[in-house]
DNA sequence: TAGATTGTTAATCGATTAACAATC
DNA sequence: TAGATTGTTAATCGATTAACAATC
C-alpha cells in the first residue's frame, strides 16, 4: 500500500492512540473492538480525526462494528516502527541524563511493549567514564563513532550543557545517527536527512505562564 | 490595545523569539535593532510570521529599521508574563523530579531573566518530607492546598508515577493551581480555566522512532 | 531623497470536521 | 434485515505565505 506523506501531527496522534490502546490493557479480552467514536474520546480527538489518520495507512476497521482493538495495536506498533528493539543512547550523564537513562531502563525493564534500551552513555568527565547507570556504560565522548556502529545505536538523547550542544550535535551527526531528541535549550542545526525533536523544559515554563 | 485570541502556536513562538534575542546578548549594545527577517531566521521562522506574530500584541517595530532588540526583549517577557517572579512547586520528589528541580534552581541562580522559582516540592515518602533539595523544602502532598496559598504557587509540575497522577493532579486542582506541567505520561483531565502541558519523553521516543 | 522594512490585506496552503454511501 | 460504523469525499476552518502601500 501507498503511503502518502504523512503529517508530523498524525504521527504525533498515532502514538497517542497506541498509548492509549496499551493503557486499555485490550489484552484481557482478545475480540474486543473499540469504535473510532470510543477511541477519539479517550485521546482526546475527533471521531473522524482518527479514522482519517487510520485510512493514511490502510483500511484496519470493519464497518458497523470498529476496530479490532489488539489488532489495531499491533499494526500502529508496526507503523511507528516501536515493534522492534531500538537501541538509545544518552550524551551527557548529568543529573537530567542519569534522570533520563534510569527513567528509561525502568520502563524498559517493566514494560515488555517498551522497547527503547539504554545501550550507551556519553560524558567528557573523566570522573564518569567508565562507571555504568543500572548497567549501562558510560564511555568518553571520543568514542561515540565507533560505539554507535558497535552497539547500533539508532536514537541519540542529547542532555549537555547548551554551551556545547551544537558542538556535541555535530558529532552525533558524524557518528551516522539519524534521528536526535534534545533536552539542551537552544535550537540545534542538522542536515536534513537527521530528524531532530527538542524537548525543553524551560520553554514549556514560559509558555504556561502566558496563561497565568 | 486589544488582544484577539490567540492561538497556542504563537505563544510557543513568542517564546522562542524571546529566547533568541536573550541568546543573542543584545545587552552589549543598546541600540542594536534587529529586523523581522533576521529574528526569523535565528529562530527558524519566515520574516513574514515573526511580523505576523508581533503584530497581533501591537506594534513594535519601525520601518526601515526592525525592532529595537533590547525593547522588543522587554515586551515579549511583559506578555508571556515572564517579566516577574514566579513560585513553581512539583509534587514527586523522584529521580525525574529532583532532575527537574537541580536543574531549575541551577537556571534561576545563574540567569537573572530566569524567574521561575522553586518554591516547594511535594511528596507522600515519610522519608523525603522536611528534607530539602538544594534549600527547597519538601511537604508532605496533604499539605499542598495550604502551602500553595502560603507559598503563592502558580505553577504545579507532577512528577509522580502515572497510576497516581490523575489523582494527584485533582488535589492540584483543588489547591488552585491554574497552570500544570504534567511528566506523567498519561492523558490528564482538568476542567477548563486550568492549563495543562504534558511533556512526555516517551512520547518523543516513540514519535522519533516512525522517522527511522 | 533613496533604500529598507514594517504592519496588514489578500492569496494560498493544509488540516480538521461534517456528511454519507458502502458494508459488516 | 436493521443498526452501526467504517472509509472517503466535500465543506469548513485556520494558519502560513506573499505582496505591497505606508513610512522611517
Amino acid at each position: 500500500m501507498r503511503i502518502p506523506r504523512v503529517p508530523n501531527v498524525v504521527i504525533r496522534r498515532l502514538v497517542l492512540y497506541l498509548r492509549t490502546l496499551v493503557d486499555m490493557d485490550i489484552r484481557s479480552d482478545e475480540n474486543l473492538f473499540i469504535s473510532s467514536q470510543e477511541l477519539g474520546e479517550r485521546a482526546g480527538v475527533t471521531a473522524a480525526q482518527v479514522r482519517k489518520d487510520l485510512a493514511l495507512f490502510g483500511e484496519f476497521g470493519k464497518q458497523g462494528v470498529g476496530y479490532h482493538a489488539l489488532s489495531l495495536m499491533r499494526e500502529l506498533q508496526a507503523i511507528l516502527k516501536v515493534d522492534r528493539d531500538i537501541a538509545v543512547g544518552l550524551v551527557g550523564a548529568g543529573e537530567l541524563g542519569m534522570a533520563m537513562t534510569r527513567y528509561n531502563i525502568r520502563r524498559y525493564n517493566q514494560n515488555p511493549d517498551y522497547l527503547f534500551r539504554m545501550a550507551a552513555l556519553f560524558d567528557i568527565d573523566p570522573e564518569k567514564i567508565g562507571k555504568d547507570v543500572e548497567g549501562v556504560p558510560i564511555f568518553p565522548v571520543q568514542e561515540m563513532e565507533e560505539r554507535v556502529r558497535e552497539l547500533n545505536i539508532q536514537i541519540m538523547t542529547i542532555a549537555v550543557p547548551a554551551a556545547v550542544a551544537q558542538e556535541i550535535t555535530d558529532m552525533v551527526v558524524r557518528s551516522g545517527v539519524k534521528a536526535i531528541l534534545n533536552f539542551a535549550p537552544i535550537k540545534l542545526t542538522v542536515p536534513s536527512d537527521v530528524h531532530l525533536y527538542s524537548a525543553d523544559v524551560s520553554l514549556d515554563l514560559q509558555q504556561l505562564a502566558y496563561y497565568l
